[in-house]
DNA sequence: CGCTGCGGGCAAT
DNA sequence: ATTGCCCGCAGCG
């Protein structure tokens, strides 16, 4: 997995943030020197500037559920988040974790979607919309021009991750080859596994965390987990990341996958920028022999069929989310949203974004990187203040600057790190409130361990932008990493951007 | 059948 | 004017 780890690394960098610009720039960088490795799962006011031959940029794909938005503006493809589709009753699936479906794209597809039962408890399912831009979805602009792909980003998505594309895609065809194969008499229960398919998942089984109680175990995280500030971060641990692999544990939906590992530390491996399938070599390693509970009631939905592996290759990094009370935020969101079910985001769109974010946030390890210490009380204190703050900062783009290092770095407990894994975030987008709660989630008793438990934020002297945005640059100790951290600081430096 | 991009149209700000 | 979003259409796999 060398390879992967170094196109992760690679992924970690923006070159696309190292240069001033705005999607919506008269005249977008000339001739870059260089181009960002695709980042399939962009979280935080980032950008990137892509080749026009890769391919990938040029389907505009994204890990996340994006629809295309009308923008009117031909130059400009704009798309907005659609969330995540988990169970409205929020059942555990065998492993503990949560299901977290790929919203279809389609429209009707996706009200289709929302009517099936959840595959593990047949509750309803739900939709979890996207307000990860003040209320609005996360929104991706992408804007060709030249030999470069130019890639923004707006917005910290507020929810878990759904499936990629690439597992939704492969479990599609999974279960079109499941029931092909099903429905031939006679045919062996035991599936061979196939390449097409084990492929995606073997890999996803190797960043499988082990666990069995969650919450009584330490936490590395790394992209596996929606990372504004670090979308694509390299492995901290490959050792580690392998001690995760033992797939004979997933040889069958009643062993508890993660039952050999009593206690232990969780690295999350999920590769942020997983949009290769792995080696078909790996074949064998395919859950789908021991995939169903009970052969003779074969259910015809994907999702059902697929749910094992589901379960793995979409929650890698719910364990995470356990491990920081995901689920009671969760709940908690719904009992300010009220109950929903499908359509239920027209409701939810009534409500204040400030209610949604400061009750509802998955939060990424990185944001926990600010290891701030507050206690509870503090907490719900500037979750109030900040976001108010931050929502108000999104109207008028009057200009503060952000010029108090200090908090920043009193944000996190931790030491400078390499000059050489830096990357620059402009104050601009020091805008959004969701981070706001993660931001100053007291992690003193969450057992999340940091790698190197550092990350430095300092002012950075690069391009000045003529209006007066400046630029940050932060960084994870040891670790390439991407952007949008300024999300995560924003409500210490109480930036207005200028809305982008 | 679903994904994707395009573009008309509407409503709110 | 901008932004968000709904809708339908067409091309594609």
């Amino acid at each position: 997995m060398p390879a992967a780890e170094a196109q992760l690394a690679d992924c970690a960098w923006s070159y696309g943030m190292k240069l001033s610009w705005d999607i919506n720039d008269p005249q977008m960088p000339q001739k870059p020197a260089h181009f960002d490795r695709f980042c399939e799962w962009p979280d935080g006011h980032v950008r990137f500037i892509y080749s026009s031959d890769e391919k990938k940029a040029q389907r505009h794909l994204s890990g996340w559920a994006m629809r295309n938005t009308n923008n009117h503006n031909g130059h400009i493809l704009k798309k907005s988040c659609l969330g995540v589709v988990v169970c409205a009753q929020d059942c555990a699936l065998p492993d503990g974790s949560r299901l977290q479906l790929r919203p279809a794209i389609c429209d009707k597809a996706r009200l289709k979607q929302q009517k099936k039962p959840c595959p593990n408890c047949h509750s309803a399912l739900e939709l979890i919309p996207c307000r990860g831009h003040s209320g609005y979805p996360v929104t991706n602009f992408w804007r060709l021009d030249g030999n470069a792909i130019f890639f923004q980003a707006k917005g910290v998505h507020d929810h878990p991750r759904p499936e990629s594309k690439s597992e939704t895609e492969a479990r599609r065809s999974a279960v079109k080859r499941q029931m092909a194969s099903f429905y031939q008499p006679q045919k062996k229960r035991i599936r061979e596994p196939e390449a097409g398919e084990s492929q995606d998942h073997s890999r996803h089984f190797n960043s499988i965390p082990s666990l069995e109680n969650p919450e009584d175990l330490d936490v590395i995280p790394d992209a596996g987990f929606p990372v504004p500030g670090q979308p694509c971060l390299s492995f901290p641990n490959s050792d580690a990341y392998k001690a995760t692999c033992d797939l004979t544990t997933f040889q069958g939906d009643i062993v508890p996958p993660f039952q050999k590992y009593s206690n232990p530390r969780i690295y999350l491996p999920r590769p942020a920028c997983s949009y290769e399938l792995a080696d078909p070599g790996d074949a064998n390693l395919s859950p789908y022999p021991t995939f169903y509970k009970d052969a003779g009631s074969i259910p015809k939905d994907a999702d059902w069929v697929h749910l094992n592996t589901l379960q793995y290759n979409v929650n890698t990094y719910s364990s995470f989310e356990r491990s920081f009370d995901f689920t009671s935020k969760q709940h908690g969101w719904k009992a300010v949203l009220g109950k929903a079910g499908p359509g239920e985001r027209l409701d939810q769109a009534q409500l204040p974004p400030e209610a949604a974010h400061s009750q509802y946030t998955p939060q990424p390890p990185c944001r926990y990187l600010t290891t701030a210490p507050p206690a509870a009380p503090a907490l719900q204190t500037v979750i109030t203040t900040t976001t108010k703050v931050s929502y108000q900062a999104y109207q008028p783009p009057a200009l503060k600057y952000c010029d108090n290092v200090r908090e920043v770095k009193s944000l996190s407990s931790c030491d400078y790190a390499s000059e050489n894994t830096q990357m620059s975030v402009y104050a601009e987008a020091l805008d959004l409130p969701a981070p706001v709660v993660t931001a100053t989630s007291p992690t003193a008793s969450l057992p999340l361990k940091i790698p190197r438990d550092c990350w430095t934020v300092r002012q950075h002297a690069l391009p000045p932008r003529t209006d007066g945005v400046e630029t940050w640059d932060v960084c994870p100790s040891g670790l390439g990493s991407t952007v949008g951290y300024a999300d995560r600081i924003s409500p210490f430096f109480s930036c207005d951007n200028e809305d982008f």
